[in-house]
DNA sequence: TCGTCGGCTGACAGCGCTGTCAAACGCAGA
DNA sequence: TCTGCGTTTGACAGCGCTGTCAGCCGACGA
């Protein structure tokens, strides 16, 4: 284990006090330009290099730390949301702890403990069970949460979420528009708060436009890419196969293209995906897109703004998407 | 901010000393079992959380934490290890403090140095500039560092990184087997190591195959996808076109499929990838891939094993890769 | 000349925890 | 009963730093 000099050194070194080193290093005022440079010298060929566990703790015990719980971090989105709160972050010298729970709730509460012994100073989670009855305390106790992607279920915390209903809408518009009327739905699993606002909204608008027992086009259990493709699959062999697929997410929208890609006229069938990934252009596929990593930055915002100001109001942020026409769900029924 | 109860508090209200109570929430012997008891109950009954800042500092200054300075934490292949890193990491109760570096080694400079204050164990790198004099100092004094995707050159640290050359030969020579002798090379910036290595095996093979003049079909500065577009359309209008394209990374994998998919008769140009990606399999596009997630694992490994015996032999990894036909890379040539 | 004020500096007491070392205790064997 | 030993417990001194507060100095106005 490595050995470095300390502000004790240093201070002496340069002749001051330890007192004086600490302002020089921490840019404090109050110290003679010839003292400052004295320290610094010091400081440099010494190879020394603050303790921010030490001062941390000196300060009262909190790091400038903030921990990000996240789903998984190899999921495009995720990732996109971790660099989102890390640029922010850094605007406001303050270090990102990122930790994955796999989307388990056990793990997101061992995980929550190890970040709260760190004593990180917020903690960004998308939470991944229903129950949050740990987090609830520490949210009593004064800890800053910020929920981002899905709300904490009964738990007045700020939270950044897109705008999944209107989103869900414009989709299912945008199929009906160019003619459509049998539209399928491969969705997430349903416990996931965005599946059931996005599918909640297509019935809905399906119901609207006289279509009201386009239930029976709605699939739920999509979570990864091959679960979509067996939904996908089975609505496209049903008696009355729909001319149309809304795939609720980017997984789904993967696994639907599989799908179709096998089954004979499948490309004739329209698809509009909920979430942009890269190739969504290069595929033609009409999405509904928004900014995950803005996503991510309002969230960290969020966190630095209330551990500023304990008392201010929660904030709910929606942000919104737009459907990009890229040609998948332009095509008219056959 | 949140205030918690501190050991201090818990001894008392369990009629222990400091040091007792210290023991029995760290699970040390020689504690009967009745105080352990006692202990305990208290603890959870005040909501005790232990400060891992301060346990550490009293252990000696250092931290459980493990820093990454990464590329960018948006591009997959990053999260991909950042993924493996935190799950090893995981295993041996140490936590992954992450940060992007923008692929700026000034940046890189600055993000390292905030890290070592936070005295973090280990530093698991992929390095963006040629200078590292900055590390090299550090590892000098000790510090355990490990480089993953690129060595730092002329720093005899531990390394992990995937088989480029083998890779590169082996797609070269799956588009020679297939007919093709005017192979295009799209590649990355020409100072990043990776395209070094990958250019210059694909130029070896070439002349082995011989096709001496092959590097009038080199490309280089593909490091996003749209630069990669119009360094492949460019290759494609040039007045001897290639038949074949080696993109050299996922970004110009990317970028050359758009470039072809705009020009007449582009479908019918070979084309495999170094780097595997989601969509390739649903494009058919043959790729040159390999294990992301285990590089990152890997390397956490290294770091590990280096903080425990700090004298053990520098050691380099190197990933296996292998390539995967999957139609775009077996056309034969016009 | 003296008093006052602002700039500069340092002594000291922690922050919450752990390592060290010594004391206290209980029980076996002599 | 006394000695010896292992178990259990606690006092205390830090880890490296910062906040508080007091002290020192020269400059300035009266």
């Amino acid at each position: 284990m490595i050995r470095r000099p300390t502000l004790a050194v240093v201070a002496e070194a340069a002749g001051v006090s330890l007192k004086t080193a600490s302002r020089v290093l921490n840019g404090e005022p109050n110290v003679a330009p010839a003292t400052r440079e004295r320290v610094r010298d010091a400081a440099v060929s010494l190879g020394f290099r603050r303790n921010a566990v030490a001062a941390d703790l000196a300060r009262g015990g909190f790091s400038r730390l903030v921990g990000f719980i996240t789903g998984d971090l190899a999921n495009e989105f995720y990732s996109a949301l971790a660099s989102g709160i890390e640029r922010e972050l850094r605007e406001h010298g303050l270090q990102l702890l990122t930790a994955s729970s796999d989307e388990d709730p056990e793990r997101e509460g061992s995980l929550t403990g190890e970040l709260l012994e760190r004593r990180v100073g917020a903690l960004i989670v998308t939470p991944a069970g229903a129950d949050h009855s740990a987090l609830r305390g520490e949210i009593a106790a004064g800890l800053t949460v910020v929920v981002v992607d899905r709300p904490a279920a009964g738990m007045d915390v700020d939270t950044v979420v897109i705008d999944n209903r209107g989103g869900a809408r414009a989709a299912t518009l945008h199929l009906l528009e160019h003619g459509h009327r049998r539209i399928g739905f491969v969705g997430d699993e349903p416990h996931l708060w965005t599946y059931q606002e996005r599918s909640a909204e297509f019935l809905a608008v399906m119901a609207e436009a006289g279509v009201p027992d386009a239930g029976r086009w709605l699939r739920s259990g999509a979570h990864s890419a091959a679960a979509a493709r067996d939904l996908a699959a089975e609505l496209l062999a049903s008696p009355e196969p729909p001319t149309a697929v809304l795939a609720a997410n980017n997984r789904a929208t993967v696994g639907t293209l599989q799908a179709l890609h096998e089954v004979p006229g499948g490309d004739e069938v329209a698809v509009v995906g909920f979430d942009d990934f890269e190739l969504a252009d290069l595929l033609g596929i009409t999405v509904v897109a928004y900014d995950a990593v803005e996503m991510g930055r309002r969230a960290a915002e969020l966190a630095v703004a209330r551990s500023a100001e304990p008392d201010r109001p929660v904030e709910l942020v929606v942000l919104p998407t737009r459907v990009l026409p890229r040609g998948s769900g332009e095509r008219p029924p056959r």
